[in-house]
RNA sequence: GGGCGCUUAGCUCAGUUGGUUUAGAGCGCCUGCCUUACAAGCAGGAGGUCACUGGUUCGAAUCCAGUAGCGCCCACCA
């Protein structure tokens, strides 16, 4: 059977076929009741929904391997585990591309109407859609796929729907006239968190106001008071100066703002100016928002056009006065030269315009962020209107509490703060959005009684008036309004279901950081709100994948790596295994488009090391039965007792190192416990011992202790490594041919045994690597040619070591390329080998390290020292009393362990070299 | 402007509460090997003042302060 296994694993000749052969048995379905009837522990995770039409890319890959690890970890070990997969419909993305595909046929969404278009999109979606989740499963994703779920499945709407009703009935959802982020590209209002941020080199404009001649006797008595923003024109009329980087606005400012505290302007308070173009006059009004040392320290009043004039115009009793157009082109409230004009074009005729009448005071150069839409990146224009919000803040309370008292917790833990300062700041959000690609918003308004109706069914008639005349609101509502609902509304919320009781509340929450806010922050709002509890309890937020040049990768750069490809390439093994091993907790990962083998190599040897090694077992192993390690018993040797212990400590780590989400530190010491231990030692050490003419029962022990080892690798290498694990596994015999979980993604997982430990086999198996790797550099140093065998001699090495040498002579002549391993106690030969260079002659080569008696002595006596320093600190903190009664219990008793601990080696280590002195 | 993080081998990065790590890995590089599991391999090797300065300590890549460079997040500064 294994000689019928091809020298280089083929991922694609195992991968499909098990794939499979895992969704035929359902391994990867839970029900309700292994938790409510047989009381299984559930482990739940739910995906974060891929946008229903997005194709994988690498961060899917990333984290979609994350929860892959650690559901099929924890689904060995016994748990009922549960994870979700499921789609966005992705508002705005989706409609985008959709209005992108009518307009190239000349077409458009108003053209076509509301009804036609939605049922465009849907059928585009129908068509396109989904894929991404056909992706998944080739990277070996075992979500429970008969519970897909789609945000705008009557499921999730359902729970859309009973939420908004419920916030509003609370007063947590109220319409309001605010001022918003305007995507005028999209048509439509965009959340804070959408609308983000991009460094610029703009301009700051100094744009001059003259007073009206009944303010110039204040005018002039600011200005000898030192007021710098006010000035005279060469036609005598006083002004003043305001900035702006949105010179354009000026057409809708309906006043000039000081700080009421600000002396130099006190007088001007009152004051009316002319607003020059507009031909309006405009009062000065005072408002302590306004910073004095900013600038000239006044500050143009727009009302309609910036959320903080908003607030100063209604602290103040300005009248807003809007003057751009949905798409940010100057509307019918501008003078008729403006209008129709775009906004930037606009920016530019509007400073003209004031040159001429001399009333423009300069630029400079200005570097600050501009707000842009998160999907098409248009800059966004603040505008009045009328929109709905979630009011946030008693939402916000026991979401914060979670983070506060630990119910919830962040990996990297940096995250807790950024997550709790943004609670702490929370600002109400805006949810309803001009599309028609949505949960629509569940309003009616009244035609006959301006009634608003609010309901969970759609009404027919008004239940104020009983007029028929209804009209729904047209817009729709934020994606995120229902991805924020997603740990429960996958489960069947609001309905009672048994799913809900038996998955809810889930456990881990794998994403990346971008999305803090947009959805994880919600998510636990909503938890606490519609079932008062966290939606989980750990968030473990991963890295950003990167090129080489650490940019970020995406479509736009073209520096993307396609993760199918990878898997087509290398297998998904390698491209898990590759990631993970890249994925040290709070690092982002570079991998170089331009270099998929160089990239992937990592992940791609491994998974041909395992299969080797897995490979080479079986073979050694045979057909005939095999028994257990518990029936070797005494029988086991030196080596055996090795790789054992080692696994048994490879047990324990990578599962302590899963539970804190070290994945990074799981695959490395995968990676070296089975390419270092298993492959490049213990599989050496036991050739001799596999032969047919090798001692029957050392050759038993070689065989039960392979196939021990080989399945340990095969269960802790699973989460990370499904494929190439399991087709090895399925070929492995059993001890004494016992019964076994049919799968390996369903056996148990290994739990440390102690009685597996072997500190003597440790220690002796590290002299021995030793001595070997000594002989080798020697060898090479020497230039002793590969053919040439010399003798070993070992003189008076320690009994123990003797032993150990002895016991594995075989594998020590053939590791070390020596012809011969003798065993001295004549202390006048020597230690050392005897090599023949090249010019044929003899040569006696004194071997360094562990055989080297006087060297060891100086090793162990440098070890000594140092443990006394450490012993000699401890002691010295011991005798300090501030030190024993002020510092905690346990770091006191730390120090009093570590002062025995070191002392006791330090005894030991003495009575060695005592030992060698003797020799 | 506020907050946070990073700076370790040519490259990309690990290094878990300060002490068995005389600082590690992968890739790359040099040397020798097709040793009947694996050349996607085996063996040996070169390469680092752990950004800089000072401090705490018996002991610091690890803790503290400052300096320089880079990055991220948040923010209403016109």
């Amino acid at each position: 059977m294994a000689d019928s296994l091809p020298p280089r694993l083929d991922p694609a000749l195992i991968e499909g076929p098990l794939y499979r052969e895992w969704m035929e048995r359902k391994y990867f379905q839970v029900a309700p009741e292994a938790v409510t009837r047989d009381g299984l522990d559930p482990f739940v995770i739910v995906i974060p929904p891929p946008n229903v039409t997005a194709v994988l890319h690498m961060g899917h890959g990333l984290n979609n391997t994350i929860q892959d690890v650690l559901i099929r970890w924890r689904r060995m070990q016994g748990r009922a585990s549960l994870w979700v997969p499921g789609t966005d419909h992705a508002g705005i993305a989706t409609q985008n591309v959709v209005e992108r595909l009518l307009a190239a046929e000349g077409t458009s969404r108003h053209d076509v109407g509301r009804e036609a278009f939605v049922e465009r999109v849907w059928e585009y979606v129908r068509e396109t859609g989904g894929a991404i989740l056909e992706q998944l499963k080739a990277i070996g994703s075992s979500c429970d796929w008969e519970r897909t779920c789609f945000t705008l499945d009557s499921g999730p709407s359902t729970a859309v729907r009973e939420v908004f009703v419920r916030l509003y009935e609370k007063d947590l959802i109220y319409r309001g006239e605010y001022i918003i982020n305007w995507c005028p590209r999209c048509l439509t209002a965009l959340s804070n968190e959408e609308a983000e941020g991009e460094e610029a080199d703009g301009k700051l404009y100094h744009l001059h106001y003259p007073f009206q001649e009944s303010a110039w006797d204040a005018a002039r008595a600011a200005s000898e008071g030192g007021a710098e923003a006010v000035g005279r024109l060469e036609d005598g009329r006083w002004f003043l100066t305001v900035s702006t980087t949105r010179p354009e606005t000026m057409l809708g400012d309906t006043g000039v703002a000081v700080n009421p505290d600000d002396e130099r302007y006190r007088g001007l308070v009152g004051a009316d100016v002319d607003l020059p173009l507009a031909g309006r006059t405009i009062p000065v009004v005072a408002d302590s928002f306004v910073d004095p040392e900013f600038g000239s320290g006044m500050v143009k009043v727009t009302p309609a056009h910036d959320p903080n004039d908003f607030e100063i115009a209604q602290r103040t009793g300005l009248e807003p006065i809007d003057v751009l157009n949905p798409d940010a082109s100057m509307n019918e409230n501008v003078p008729e030269a403006f209008r129709g004009m775009d906004r930037f074009d606009a920016r530019t005729a509007v400073v003209e315009a004031l040159k001429a009448q001399g009333l423009f005071g300069g630029s400079e150069a200005h570097a600050h962020s501009i707000p842009k839409c998160y999907r098409c990146h248009t800059v966004v224009e603040p505008r009045l209107s009328e929109q709905w919000f979630v009011r946030m803040g008693p939402l916000a309370e026991p979401a914060l509490e979670a983070s506060r008292n630990g119910t919830i917790n962040f990996t990297p833990v940096h995250w807790k703060k950024v997550y709790e300062r943004w609670m702490e700041n929370i600002r109400d959000w805006c949810i309803s959005r001009q599309l028609w690609w949505g949960h629509r918003i569940p309003v009616w308004y009244c035609g006959g009684c301006a009634e608003t109706i609010v309901a969970r069914e759609d009404p027919t008639e008004c239940p104020s008036c009983g007029s028929q005349d209804l009209e729904q609101d047209p817009d729709v509502l934020d994606t995120w309004f229902s991805s924020w609902l997603w740990p429960f509304s996958t489960l069947g919320w609001p309905d009672e279901t048994d799913d809900v009781d038996a998955f809810y509340p889930t456990n881990v929450l794998s994403t990346a950081p971008e999305i803090l806010f947009f959805w994880v922050a919600r998510m636990i709002m909503a938890g606490y709100e519609f079932l008062g509890e966290a939606p989980f309890t750990e968030v473990y937020l991963h890295g950003t994948v990167r090129d080489r040049r650490g940019r970020k990768m995406s479509k736009s750069l073209g520096n993307g790596i396609d993760p199918l490809e990878v898997v087509g390439l290398f297998g998904a093994d390698a491209l898990r295994f590759t990631l993970l091993s890249a994925a040290a907790v709070g690092t982002d990962i570079q991998l170089d488009h331009e270099d998929l083998e160089g990239a992937f190599s990592p992940g791609r040897n491994f998974a041909n090391k395992v299969w080797n090694a897995g490979r080479f077992t079986l073979m050694s192993v045979g057909e005939g039965p095999v028994g257990s390690v518990a029936g070797a018993g005494a029988g086991l040797e030196l080596a055996d007792r090795w790789i054992l212990s080692r696994l048994d400590r490879t047990v324990e780590k990578v599962t302590e190192d899963l539970e804190r989400f070290r994945l990074h530190e799981v695959a490395d010491e995968l990676y070296h416990f089975v390419w270092g231990d298993f492959a490049d030692w213990y599989l050496e050490l036991v050739k001799p011992r596999l032969r047919d003419d090798a001692p029957a029962e050392s050759r038993e022990a070689a065989r039960v202790t392979l196939v021990e080892v080989l399945g340990g690798i095969c269960r802790l290498l699973h989460p990370l490594m499904p494929f190439v694990t399991s087709a090895i596994w399925d070929r492995l015999p059993t001890p004494n041919g016992a019964d076994r979980p049919e799968a390996l993604m369903v056996a148990p997982w290994p739990t440390p045994d102690a009685a597996r430990r072997d500190e003597e086999a440790e220690s002796a198996m590290t002299d021995l690597q030793e001595l070997i790797v000594q002989v080798r550099s020697l060898r090479k140093e020497y230039n002793v040619p590969e053919g040439h065998r010399v003798p070993l001699v070992l003189a008076s090495p320690p009994d123990i070591f003797a032993r150990t040498v002895e016991a594995q002579r075989e594998s020590v002549e053939r590791l070390a390329r020596v012809g011969e391993v003798r065993i001295e106690t004549d202390e006048s030969a020597g230690a050392g080998a005897h090599a023949v260079l090249k010019n044929g002659t003899e040569v006696f080569v004194p071997l360094k390290g562990v055989i080297d008696v006087v060297k060891e002595r100086d090793r162990l006596q440098t070890e000594i020292d140092r443990l006394g320093d450490q012993v000699k600190g401890a002691r010295s903190k011991l005798e300090n009393e501030n030190f024993v009664s002020r510092a905690p219990e346990a770091v006191v008793a730390r120090e009093r362990a570590k002062a025995d601990t070191f002392a006791e080696q330090m005894d030991k280590l003495e009575a060695k070299l005592r030992g060698l002195a003797e020799v």
